[in-house]
DNA sequence: AACATGATCAACT
DNA sequence: GTTGATCATGTTT
C-alpha cells in the first residue's frame, strides 16, 4: 500500500486522499470498439469508477484478459450467440457479466464493433476510493484482496448479472485513464488463468508491480 | 427434466 | 497444491 509519492508537487493517487471522479475525462464509448488486447493493454493503470447511491467507489486495474472475436476457443462467444453471452455481441463500451463457479461473478468489459463478440476480462485492481463500500460487500480483508481476482473485484464492486449491457461511459459507470501510463517493462504478459482451451495465447496483462495482483 | 461444464475462491494439507 | 462449495447456462433427453 501506499507508495504516497510526492515528487515535484504533484500528488499521485492513494487510497486516502481525496479523489474526485471525473466522466468528463472517461474512455468514450468508441474507445472500446477497437481491436481487444489494444484495448486491455490500455485499461492497465485505467481507473475504474463507480456511482452509487451511497458514495462511490474508485480502483485502479492492474490485470486485464483479452478474449479474442476470431481464433479464441476459451471465449464464451466463440460458439456463436447465446443468451448468457449476448452483452458480448453488442458494441464496445458496455458490460458482459457472468456466473461461474456456482457463486461467483465476473465482469468484462465488451470490446469491438458491433456483432464482434469480445470482451476484457477484469481480473485485479487496487483500490483507490470507496474504501469502506467495497468492503461493505467483500468484508474485512486487506486492502490489496479487496479486488484480487475477478469475482473478488465483481462483488467489491457489487456486479451482478443485472449489471449486463449497462455502458462503461456513462455519468455513474466509467473508466478513467491512467495520469501515468504504465511504462512498457512494467507490463507482463501470460497466459490466461483457469482456461481450458487457448493455453498457448498470451492474452493476460498485467502489472507486475502491483501486490493486488491474483498470481504472478 | 436432467446433466455436464466452468474465464473461481477460501480453506485446508 | 488440493479440494469442496455451489449454480447459471447450454446441451442433451
Amino acid at each position: 500500500m501506499g507508495e504516497n509519492v510526492v515528487t515535484d508537487g504533484k500528488r499521485r493517487m492513494s487510497s486516502l486522499e481525496a479523489f474526485e471522479p471525473d466522466p468528463a475525462v472517461a474512455f468514450p464509448c468508441e474507445f472500446f470498439q477497437r481491436p481487444t488486447v489494444e484495448v486491455a493493454r490500455a485499461l492497465l493503470g485505467a481507473v475504474l469508477v463507480k456511482q452509487e447511491e451511497h458514495g462511490w467507489c474508485a480502483a485502479r486495474l492492474v490485470e486485464v484478459e483479452a478474449y479474442l472475436p476470431e481464433g479464441d476457443p476459451a471465449n464464451h462467444a466463440a460458439r456463436g450467440w447465446s443468451q448468457r453471452t449476448a452483452p458480448m455481441f453488442q458494441q464496445g463500451g458496455i458490460l458482459y457479466v457472468y456466473a461461474i463457479y456456482g457463486r461467483h461473478r465476473c465482469v468484462n468489459v465488451v470490446t469491438e464493433p458491433v456483432g464482434c463478440g469480445a470482451a476484457v476480462l477484469l481480473r485485479a485492481a487496487e483500490p483507490i476510493a470507496g474504501i469502506a463500500l467495497l468492503r461493505r460487500r467483500r468484508g474485512d480483508v486487506p486492502e490489496e484482496m479487496l479486488c484480487r481476482g475477478p469475482a473478488n473485484l465483481a462483488l467489491a464492486f457489487g456486479f451482478d448479472l443485472c449489471d449486463n449491457f449497462r455502458s462503461v461511459c456513462s455519468d455513474t459507470l466509467f473508466i478513467q485513464p491512467p495520469a501515468e501510463p504504465p511504462s512498457p517493462e512494467e507490463i507482463a504478459v501470460s497466459p490466461r488463468i483457469g482456461v481450458t482451451r487457448g493455453r498457448d495465447l498470451l492474452l493476460r496483462f498485467f502489472l507486475r508491480t502491483s501486490a493486488a495482483v491474483s498470481r504472478q
